[in-house]
Formats: structure tokens, C-alpha cells, sequence
DNA sequence: TCCATATATCGATGAACGTCAATATCTAGG
DNA sequence: CCTAGATATTGACGTTCATCGATATATGGA
């Protein structure tokens, strides 16, 4: 067909249908990707709350024995989820005893926020 | 049992089963319910391509037929995907003959980031 | 060494999600 | 009206996820 597309595609660059080339949004397929991994540890109402009872606790830190009858799971799931926001660096865990401490990572926080500029 | 529990339990409020009671956190079970929904809309790597484009294009909107190609999926695929941001009150349509225009609503990101504010 | 307690891991189950093909709906033009 | 093109909706399918019970691991105390 020779007719002109009518009114929009004003965006030059097209779709590339693999590799990390730059779309017309400025973000990449692996910058999307690796924000999109970060956001989906903090997208649960669980973490979320867990996150907060941390931050607000004393000494910014709270171990497992609390924090499972905070959020009203059982231990497991409770255990479970502090692993994803673990694994996502959000978190880290020190071990006293027989009970495990959960603090937050300084900035981490940060970088979520900085994912919207 | 009469023996106090060792070592943790500084935490003086403790879980409530059910009503939006406030958790130590300081965040009730409503507001990370309704955060966790605002973040899951974003927690897609191709919805935040989308945001990106959209955001980054001529006049602060694009329409589907460019936002198909740049993202490299189906269509039903990419409307589905601005269905969930316009329902999560961070993109607004309008329909302007045969195309749909979508562009970001003014300072709803930055309910996002306000989140860990 | 044995037991009780705290936490992590495993396996299963049901729900939610991302994706697409097929189809419906709407709009402009002939 | 009828056709062509753009977008939305539907239905299905496979994957991921949240949750739990059962179990494993580790630690401290008797």
C-alpha cells in the first residue's frame, strides 16, 4: 500500500522485537524488567505491612515471633514473604539466638521511589 | 502458662483478626490493601513501558496503534495492559475519531511515590 | 543427650495474572 | 448502507503467586 498512515505515529522508533534497544519511552526492555521485579516485592498488602511494622519498631528492627501475629498468618507465609522482600534487597535478616531479626536495607527504599523520578 | 516470654514481644498491639484495627506499623490493613493495588498496576514491566512512552511522546499522549508495535504484543495484549493503568487512575483515554489517546492524569504518580514517602 | 522453641523449607491447592485468537463494537469514508 | 480500519471485549490456556499443613533444621536449656 502507498497511502500515508493518516493521522498518528509521530514516534520514529519502532518496535524491536527483542534485545534491550531503546524504546521511544527512554526504558528499556531490562530497565522495565529489573524495576518491575523490584516493584512486584513491595506490590502485596502483606509486605507492605510487614515493611511498616519494621520501620516503625524499635531499634528498626522486628523478628518473626512478632511480626507473625502482627499480620494474623501463619508462620510459614510470614517467613516466606519476608524471603521475597529479602531477595529483593529491601530487608536483611541477623540471627540472635533462636530468633532471626529483620531490619531494613538504608536507601533501598530509595531506589523504588526513584524508579517514578 | 505464667512465664514471660523471653527475649522479643516489644511490640505492645498485636494482631487484631479482622477490622482495619492500626497494626504497630502504623499502616492499617485498608491502606495496604489500596497501596498494594495502586503498586500492583505498576509492578508490570509492559506497563511501565507503556507510562514511559506515553510520558515521553510529542504533546504527553499516544495512541494504541503506536503502542502496539512499540511494545511488540498483541493488541487485546496491549489494551488489556491500559485497561488495568486507566482503572488504577493513572492514564485517562480519549477517543478522537477511529484512535484512542491515552495520556498520563497529572500527579497520580506521584501518589506512588508517596507511598514511601 | 534429649526436649522445647523458633524459623525455614517443602509440597499441595486455589486464585490471580499475562497472553493470545476470535469476535464484537465503533467510526470514517465511499 | 456497506466496507475497512481501530479498539475493546470475551474465552481459553499456561504460569505465577499467596497460603497453609507437614516437616526439616537449628538453637538453647535441663
Amino acid at each position: 500500500m502507498t497511502t500515508v498512515k493518516s493521522a498518528p505515529t509521530m514516534l520514529a522508533t519502532i518496535a524491536e522485537p527483542c534485545c534491550g534497544i531503546t524504546t521511544p519511552g527512554g526504558l528499556t526492555r531490562e530497565q522495565a524488567e529489573t524495576s518491575a521485579v523490584l516493584l512486584k516485592a513491595v506490590a502485596d498488602p502483606v509486605r507492605l505491612r510487614l515493611l511498616s511494622i519494621i520501620r516503625d519498631s524499635e531499634g528498626g528492627e522486628a523478628c518473626v515471633c512478632d511480626l507473625t501475629p502482627a499480620v494474623g498468618l501463619a508462620q510459614p507465609t510470614v517467613s516466606h514473604h519476608l524471603k521475597v522482600l529479602a531477595e529483593a534487597g529491601l530487608i536483611e535478616r541477623e540471627k540472635r539466638g533462636t530468633w532471626a531479626w529483620y531490619r531494613l536495607v538504608p536507601g533501598r527504599l530509595d531506589d523504588v521511589r526513584a524508579i517514578f523520578g
